[in-house]
Parts: C-alpha cells; sequence; structure tokens
DNA sequence: TCGTATTACCTAAGACTCTAATGTATTGAA
DNA sequence: TTCAATACATTAGAGTCTTAGGTAATACGA
C-alpha cells in the first residue's frame, strides 16, 4: 500500500485514462480495474471516486448513461471530445512531472 | 510548469532527500535548489515550505541551528538520524509509486 | 431461508496540503 | 535612494482526499 498523499491530484487521470483504454465503464467497475492493475497496492474510496466524476461530468470530459441490468441500474461513463484530448496532456504533464522529480530527487529511475 | 497537484504529498520526499544530499540547509536555499534542479518548473511557495519543514522537525526528522550572518540570521535545518532512515524509505515509497502508476496508467517510461 | 459478502450507487464531515497574499527586515546593486 | 533579492514567517481559503455513513440489489453458503 503507498503513501496515500502520493495519489493526491492523480485520480483524475487515472481515470481519463482508463476510459480512453476501455471506452465506457462504471464507477465500481473503474475501482476493480485499478485494484487490478496495481495488484491491490492502490484502492479508490468511493468518497474520492463519485465527486470526481461528477466533477469531470460537470467539466464536459465525461457523458453518462443509465444501463439497466434488470432491477439495478449502472451509470456508465465515456469520454466527450473534449475528454480525449484532455488525456492525451494529462499523461504528458504526468511524464513530465515524473521526470522533473527524478531530477529534483537526484534518483535514477530504476524499472524491475 | 507542472500541474500544482501533482506535487502535493511529494513536499516532504523532496525536502528530505535535499538535505540528505547537501547537509544542512536553510529554506530559502532549499526553494532556489529545487527552482535550479527543475529549471524552473517548480516553485516552492513559502507558504508551503515553511509549515512542511516546522512539521517535519516537529516529527524528529530535523534539527535546526540559527546562525548569525552579520545581522541576519539564517535556520538551518539538519537531517536526524531519524530523519536519515526515512529518506530511504521514503525514496522507495516513491518509486514504487511510480511503478504502480505506470501499470495502471498503461504506459511505458520514457526517458530522453 | 437467512445471513453475509459483494455489487453498485451516493453524500457529508473533517483532515490535510497546498496557493495566494501579506508582513517584517537585511543586503546589494544601479 | 530605491528596488530587487535574500530570508524568515503566518493566515485565509481552495481543493482533494479519508473516514464514515446511507440505500438497495444480487449471489452464495449454511
Amino acid at each position: 500500500m503507498h503513501s496515500p498523499e502520493l495519489l493526491k491530484g492523480t485520480l483524475q487521470t487515472i481515470i481519463l485514462k482508463l476510459l480512453a483504454d476501455n471506452g465506457r465503464m462504471y464507477g465500481y467497475e473503474i475501482t476493480q480495474k485499478v485494484k487490478d492493475l496495481s495488484q491491490g497496492s492502490l484502492v479508490l474510496t468511493e468518497g474520492a471516486l463519485y465527486p470526481t466524476l461528477h466533477k469531470l461530468e460537470a467539466a464536459g470530459l465525461l457523458t453518462t448513461e443509465k444501463i439497466s441490468m434488470g432491477k439495478r441500474v449502472r451509470k456508465y461513463y465515456t469520454l466527450t471530445v473534449q475528454g480525449q484530448s484532455s488525456v492525451i496532456k494529462r499523461i504528458e504533464d504526468f511524464e513530465a512531472f515524473i521526470s522533473t522529480m527524478f531530477n529534483v530527487l537526484q534518483i535514477k529511475p530504476q524499472f524491475g
């Protein structure tokens, strides 16, 4: 489990990128996908997820549609055109930030 | 200039690592060092820096000494033993977080 | 069939970290 | 002598998260 402070500011980027890769997704599905991809080390709480989804929708980056599954209603989120272009920029921003952090911390990227 | 939200949670790590590499430093010096190492893209505001320094001191990771430079008094910060061991852990945490983020975002680290 | 876990949506209070603004004072250079 | 840079610091407010709580459907084992 990571220090939760590090996650701050990355949640929107994660959500947007998952939607870019997977097409439409619903909230609970996003939490499970993040858990899977991070091997359990990143857990999105619902108190963080839903306000963020609603904020991204209000900003015009996402649209929603409600799909009935029997009696249960799922709310699917899809990127708008504006959302699609913003993903690219946010990934670039994230990569630039990481690069800067390696310089400031004076460490080399290690992978393996 | 980076999206400021991404910086959140990394400030303590930056300060501790700079002190580990450079020995004792004073507040203003830290802001300049960060600006230099990041080529101007990361700027620590004083409202973020000083409360963080005081917090790290209260946590026992830093000690201070006041050095008179003529009429001016500089406040130097030095890592305690506890601070030195915490740097190692924080760098490891940061690297693990980056690695996880690359997995979740499904991007490959690009450097150059 | 009954209880529990999981799925699935959501909000609200409070903690925490940052920005922006402000304040004080010294030093150095034009 | 006046302005920029150096050097310390605090505070109000914004924003993002955690923790806790609420509702309800579905699936599964005892």
